[in-house]
DNA sequence: GTCTAGACCTACCGTTCGGTAAGCCGGGGT
DNA sequence: ACCCCGGCTTACCGAACGGTAGGTCTAGAC
């Protein structure tokens, strides 16, 4: 039985730290707000955690492995640049949809300034994304089925143009971010915002 | 003279204050360092600024107005939906790699959390570069320059690619952000990434 | 020479922060 | 009956925080 108490106990303090941090930030988030919403005494925070920067390393590295795992899942088996990215797309706003607040965690973790919280290397997950999204354009070059350019301007642009949309809805969550929408995204990604009328 | 010295001290706050909450976020700055990047002792912050929170304010609202004017300023006389978005994308370049510091920091402001740092409305000004860009992309579909869609959709796709590429910046500076890299995007985001041959 | 006011100083305040020492308590093993 | 240990408690700590009281110094007005 203890197990079951330890795992719950846990799983309160992970749930109370992710919606402070979500909230305020790490430096705006305090210890005694954590263990508030977790309902919890201080001392069993640092009973399951080294220390506040610990559990939002814990908090941080748990979200983007699940979210980059997810994101490998929904591309394998997938074949065509287009059809990768959609499947992404869709994932990435059907977590954004169902969990709200890890989403946003993420990506005010990864734009935050650079000195704010830990010292770790955010840029890393940053990078490692990208990096996925990069490796789809490079593909689908070679495959002649993207025009050209450098695959990394492309994974900048694609993902700029997806967390802003996941962004907005932080910002007005009645924002609905539908799997249509994010279809519709990248197929202007990929066809482009003009109209049809062949340029010159 | 005395207005001189008055002014040099201000600007002296404003820009140590500039480079630690660029660096640090609101809650991670302190008075502390902040005087002692402006060479100022405490009490004269008080003196020029009411306190923290109003040095905050007054930082985002000069960079956010005079960036804002800038655009405008670009965008006058300049015609068609393809021009106007290169004219948009070569100022936010170019005062990106003039001034990295203001340019991220507008950007961290924007994409922080919501309750990170005072309570004023950091969305509102999101919304204001947003609103601009919405109204280029009206125009543009109205002048059956664009295919179509939501101007809002469309503003968002835009402002991420263009966004994304200046928070890649400032994460590695070495980045170089050029004329010719706005222009590739904006062609990007008209034309689209596909190759030529028609699809199907 | 005296006065005033703007610009700035030293020294201090109360509050909140992250973190800890030391002990309580209940259940399982022996 | 005993102990042990995992999970938790109350009570406390030093440091850093944002902010202020009150005095000093200098330059210009008269």
């Amino acid at each position: 039985m203890p197990e079951q108490k330890h795992g719950d106990t846990e799983r309160r303090l992970l749930a109370g730290a992710l919606s402070v941090f979500c909230e305020k930030g790490y430096d705006g988030a305090s210890i005694r707000e954590i263990i508030k919403r977790a309902e919890v005494t201080r001392p069993v925070l640092y009973y399951y955690f080294a220390n506040k920067e610990g559990l939002f390393h814990r908090l941080v590295t748990d979200s983007f492995e699940q979210a980059f795992a997810e994101f490998e899942n929904a591309l394998a088996g997938v074949v065509g640049c287009r059809a990768r990215l959609k499947a992404l797309i869709r994932v990435a706003f059907a977590r954004t949809e169902c969990s709200p607040e890890v989403a946003r965690f993420l990506l005010h973790v990864f734009f935050s300034p650079p000195q704010e919280g830990p010292q770790f290397d955010k840029v890393r997950f940053g990078r490692r994304r990208l990096g996925l999204v990069a490796a789809l354009m490079r593909e689908g070059i070679e495959a002649g089925e993207l025009a050209g350019g450098d695959p990394e301007t492309l994974a900048l642009a694609f993902c700029g143009l997806m967390d802003m949309h996941i962004m907005a809805k932080a910002q007005e969550p009645e924002r609905r971010l539908t799997p249509e929408l994010g279809q519709d995204l990248v197929d202007l990604f990929m066809d482009g915002a003009r109209s049809g009328v062949p340029a010159v």
